[in-house]
DNA sequence: TCGAATCGTTGGGCGCACTAACGATCGTGC
DNA sequence: GCACGATCGTTAGTGCGCCCAACGATTCGA
C-alpha cells in the first residue's frame, strides 16, 4: 500500500527520456566496466581510431570530452599502456597522443561490448520500432544541438 | 577542418538517448531554475500534492528520491516555507511533511514551467511523432524498470 | 522482552559536464 | 624584432542526480 498510483510526472516525455537514458547509461557503463573501462575511455580510443594521432586539445574537440577531463582520461589510458603521450616536436605546447596495439585491441573489445549493449537496450522493440525510435531521437538531437551550439563548432 | 566526420558512436541508440536526455535535462533544469527550484523540489512537491502529507521515508519511496537526499530537499523547501516538517505524534521516529499554501502555489508554477518545457523539447516533432516517441520510450522504460527492480517495490 | 526493523540524519562517493586560473609556448601585427 | 593575444596542458573545484555506509533513536514482532 505504498505506491498504488504512478506519480503524476511519469508520463511526461522529459521524464521518459531521462529515465530511459538512465537505464541506457547504466547498461553501457556496466558493459564498459566489464572490460575495465568507462565512457571517456571508449570515446577517446574511438576518436583516435577514427582520426589518428592528435593533440589533446584536438581530441577534446572531436570527442566532446572537456580538455580538463582529457588529462585524466589520457593518464588512465596511458597507465594501462593503451595510448601513448609524446611531446610534439613541431610545437612544444602540444602532446601527440597515439593508440598502442593494446589500445586497438581494447577498442575492439569495447565496440563488441557496446554492440551487445544496444541489443540489450532495445530488446523489447521490433526492428521497425528501433528504426523509428532512432529517427525520432536523431531529429530531436539535431534540433537541440543546433539550438544550443553543436557539440563541435570550433569556427564560430 | 577540425570536425569533418561525425564520430563513429553518434548514431548508436544509447548515444542518441543519453544525449537527447541531456538536452531534456538541461531544459527542465533551466525551467525549474527560472522559478528558483530544481528537480527534487518539484518531485517532492508533486508527490505531496498527489498523496498528501507523509513521512520522509514514505515520500522517498513514492518520489524515487533517496532518503538521504530527502533530508536536504526538505530542508531547502522548508527554509522557503513551501513545506512543513512536524514530528509525528503517533510515531516519534517519524516526521510528517506537509505542503503549505505557498508550496502549492510554487508547485503550480513548476507545473506550468514543466509543460512549457515539454513543448520546447518536442518542438520539431509532429503530434503523431510525439505520440509515437512517447509509446516507444514507455515500452523501453517499462521493460527495464521491470528487469532492474522497479523504482518502487517496497513489498518483496 | 529483546532482537530486528524502521526512521531521520550525516558524510561520503561516482560519472559526466563544466568553469576558473595558471605557466608555458607559439604566432602575428605592428 | 618583439609584445601581445591566442593556444596548450594541467590543476582544482563546482553541480546534479544517484547511491552507499553508518549512526542513534524509536518501534514492532515472535
Amino acid at each position: 500500500m505504498e505506491n498504488p498510483t504512478p506519480a503524476s510526472w511519469e508520463s511526461l516525455p522529459s521524464w521518459l527520456l531521462t529515465q530511459t537514458a538512465g537505464h541506457a547509461h547504466r547498461l553501457v557503463f556496466d558493459g564498459f566496466a566489464s572490460v575495465g573501462a568507462r565512457g571517456y575511455h571508449y570515446r577517446l580510443l574511438a576518436t583516435l581510431a577514427e582520426f589518428g594521432p592528435a593533440s589533446q586539445a584536438a581530441l577534446g574537440r572531436r570527442s566532446g570530452i572537456h580538455v580538463s577531463d582529457m588529462v585524466a582520461t589520457i593518464n588512465e589510458l596511458a597507465d594501462e599502456g593503451l595510448v601513448e603521450r609524446a611531446p610534439d616536436p613541431a610545437d612544444r605546447r602540444r602532446n601527440v597522443i597515439s593508440m598502442t596495439t593494446a589500445g586497438k585491441r581494447q577498442l575492439r573489445r569495447l565496440e563488441k561490448e557496446l554492440a551487445e549493449t544496444q541489443e540489450r537496450l532495445l530488446e523489447p522493440l521490433s526492428t521497425e520500432e528501433r528504426q523509428r525510435l532512432t529517427e525520432l531521437l536523431s531529429t530531436l538531437l539535431d534540433h537541440h544541438n543546433r539550438r544550443t551550439g553543436a557539440p563541435e563548432e570550433p569556427w564560430r
